[in-house]
DNA sequence: ACCCAGGGTCATA
DNA sequence: TATGACCATGGG
């Protein structure tokens, strides 16, 4: 990791952004709903997790007290589109009864973001990533949520050598935006929407971030 | 037919 | 710490 590495997250973020506009996340009507979401989308196109939201929703399931009371087999075909459904199903069982016994929403708003983080990790089935989208989407804190699609660009822009983990890279980015929370907000959005357009040479190209198949490099011109 | 998608857990070394 | 198996649907 150089010294560099700032100047690239953030121009990187510049170039993002011009290029797509601002993101409005997360997609959802309420911090509960983000919650849902959050373990919904894990290692799944959110296309499918739309179909299994509007499942819960036309099933009046997306309030904690009714998605508590369905069976798990019957919450588990209610969210079959999302794919992995019967982990899921007992995923999202304990992230809502974690949610209903911290009093929800009105309580835990007013907890401090790293008691917050180390409660919501100790969720089983909740790792990371899913935790962290929830501190961000749901509870509006500064914390940047790494994915897949980070590591990808990260790479690309040349500040990773392949073995950085996840709360390195984390602190990294959360640093390089001045630990601004709708920069956190939109730079992980941003990642999302160019997703598969950050190039993944196999192997990596040693030229790189200026391989010519490379979307990225394409729209950020001197990158 | 294959690969991938906005991961996490568990067993094993 | 670090791999690999497993979970499963839907789209390209």
């Amino acid at each position: 990791m150089t010294r560099r590495t700032r100047p690239h997250i953030r121009h990187a973020y510049r170039t993002l952004r011009a290029y797509h506009g601002p993101q409005y996340w997360w997609p959802a009507e309420t911090p509960f709903e983000v919650m849902v979401g959050a373990v919904l989308v894990q290692n799944t196109a959110w296309k499918n997790v739309e179909r299994a939201i509007a499942n819960l929703r036309e099933a009046k399931a997306l309030e904690a007290h009714a998605l508590l009371a369905l069976p798990e087999t019957s919450l588990a075909q209610l969210i079959r589109p999302a794919g992995y459904f019967n982990v899921k199903a007992k995923r999202l069982r304990h992230l809502v009864e974690w949610y209903r016994e911290q009093g929800g929403m009105d309580r835990l708003k007013y907890r401090a973001t790293a008691s917050l983080r180390e409660s919501l990790l100790a969720i089983h089935g909740v790792g990371r990533e899913t935790a962290d989208d929830i501190l961000l989407y749901a509870f509006h804190r500064p914390v940047f949520v790494v994915d897949a699609y980070t590591r990808r660009l990260y790479h690309r822009l040349g500040v990773m050598d392949g073995n950085e983990g996840y709360e390195s890279l984390r602190r990294l980015t959360e640093e390089a935006l001045s630990e601004s929370m709708p920069d956190m907000n939109e730079l992980h959005a941003l990642i999302v929407a160019h997703g598969k357009d950050i190039c993944r040479p196999r192997p990596l190209c040693s030229q790189c971030p200026l391989c010519a198949d490379c979307a990225y490099a394409n729209l950020a011109g001197d990158l």
